[in-house]
DNA sequence: CTGAAAGCGCTAACAT
DNA sequence: ATGTTAGCGCTTTCAG
């Protein structure tokens, strides 16, 4: 199983090669300061014809650390995974990481066995740090990881009184702001599309919703709300759902941009005009120029931001561990296509 | 950076504990056999009573292993990794090695700088074997692995001479049976929307559908062939394209199933009716049933069998390492959703 | 069945 | 600037 084969050279074969001692070769292929141009090149020569290459098992036993952090994706339902939201975040938790020469990996954990393998896997040191996104509300991963003092950082928080860092859009925020831009349009009977509501960022954007109906001195409707699960499909059914419920619907708030893709698709079916009869405006998991849909307005998440704030705070973890969490929260913004 | 508490307890700690030897706490972490019930017992409560959880950088230098394997992507464009078909993949993935006692991760690699760090991450021994998905021709990356000698499997191949080992989905007969299908009801003006063509996989299709037709006695014809990079987008535009030059076309063999969903907004923008009009065929990249599309045929690519087969060529070089490249080709089905 | 001892290949502190 | 040395925490013979 995965032995290196027996010609493998070593660090110390490739001192001896290059007759120096193993010190200097650490320092070579660790770019160390202090060692002299001509024995750097001597060695690097020796390193190029023994085709040496680092044990990192070696080396992560001795240093202490791996230079790798890991993305986990708790989800059970794979699909979350096919969603743009997310392959938007993971590009630029890559790009975020390029310069410090750390390695991204992403885990996939469904199964319990594969949680707990997982555990395993991080407390024994196999990563420095730890991201995770889409947690659920009773999820404890975080709070492990934490208690193992392993850098730990979430993409959204699980409830209101959230311990272990985050970083986090303004979704209350972002759903007022969208439904208030609606009022101010005219619409009068708005509905919402919600995320799953076991996700604090869905409760959040209901709240929002709630809120901004309720400043505007509108009474919030129960049956003006229905829930998704973000994907499209969803989203369609629910828009079906509200439409036979009222059909005098002229806004909707849908909890993310696939989710407004399904309730446009219900709405067209069933021959309403948009943006003319109804306006709908979704949370943006990408970009809006994506969009060949008439949508002229979305709740743009600063997603990039978002992962780069996800890699500070795990840098700075890793670097002077502390016993704060620290929490990030980044404002959404309401875009139309013109300002785009 | 990462390091562990000061207070982290050590498998030597656990035999003092214990009042054994550590042979014997190694024996009874790895489940290893000879080692008296009693022993054991006292042993697992010294582990839950100081909180042990052993070192895997000391557990990989020592043995050579890391009980790890990593599915690479080297997806340039990170949408792929929206689409069901990686999904599918992944999950199966998964199932397959759970029983195995391994840590499935995942590996995104699009810079050639991320390429080079993985290349050193897997040379250096991080993983004991390594997945590939979606190589495009010229990639270089799975002969580097393989002459690392790192268990490397593929899923589909770079070329008609691959080498490395690979499982792949039998192309060519899928599109001809496809085409050949669509033939025996009737169609006759038969449109294909391609893959990305520097994929071999998209070639060996477009070869199937100009078997099928010259088999029947009809010519190819060049106009009747657009390329998409398996995007429901890009297909919509194909087939845009497609009707433009050739309004007649009663029959199309479109390269992937998301593809095959942008084909059907295309047709019916155009006032086709599908599939009285017009008939498509997709390959088929997650589950018939999941269409609420009206295609009442697709090619079902085994896309659980291809998971389960990429996993036991990987366990099988990795258990006898051998110069042998093995191969898998699995057969596709003609599927139609009353047979489903 | 169990203990002792010899590494695994590297980093980092300490000499020089 | 460079060589030397002492571990890092585990697996795995080899004795007993």
């Amino acid at each position: 199983m995965g032995m290196r084969r027996p010609g493998t050279p070593t660090l110390e074969e490739v001192a001896a090669h290059a007759g120096v001692g193993r010190g200097t070769v650490s320092r070579v292929i660790n770019n160390a300061a202090g060692v002299k141009d001509s024995t750097r090149r001597i060695v690097q020569q020796s390193i190029e014809a023994l085709g040496y290459v680092p044990n990192l098992a070696a080396r992560s036993l001795a240093a202490r650390r791996t230079d790798a952090v890991t993305l986990v994706l708790t989800e059970p339902d794979w699909r979350q995974f096919a969603e743009p939201f997310f392959s938007e975040i993971v590009r630029s938790l890559g790009d975020a990481l390029a310069d410090t020469g750390m390695q991204l990996m992403l885990t996939l954990v469904h199964s319990d066995t594969e949680r707990k393998r997982f555990l395993e896997y991080a407390r024994g040191g196999r990563v420095d740090g730890v991201l995770l996104m889409s947690v659920h509300a009773g999820d404890r991963l975080p709070d492990m990881l934490a208690e193992a003092r392993l850098p730990t950082v979430m993409l959204g928080r699980r409830s209101g009184d959230e311990y272990v860092s985050y970083v986090d859009a303004d979704n209350v925020g972002g759903a007022r702001s969208a439904v208030s831009h609606l009022l101010s349009r005219g619409r009068r009977t708005i509905a919402t599309i919600t995320g799953p509501l076991d996700l604090y960022a869905a409760q959040c954007r209901l709240r929002g919703y709630q809120d901004a109906l309720t400043s505007a001195g509108l009474s919030s409707v129960e049956s003006l709300v229905a829930e998704s699960d973000f994907t499209e499909d969803s989203g369609r059914r629910a828009m079906a759902e509200l439409l036979e419920r009222h059909p005098e619907i002229d806004g909707v708030l849908a909890a993310s941009d696939t989710t407004a893709a399904g309730a446009l698709q219900a709405l067209r079916a069933a021959g309403r005009r948009v943006p003319e009869d109804v306006s709908v405006i979704g949370f943006d998991d990408f970009a809006l120029a994506q969009h060949t849909e008439p949508r002229l307005t979305t709740v743009r998440q600063p997603l990039e931001e978002m992962g780069r704030a996800m890699i500070r705070l795990l840098l700075e973890d890793m670097e002077e561990p502390s016993m704060a969490y620290r929490h990030v929260i980044l404002r959404t913004q309401l875009v139309t296509r013109d300002s785009a």
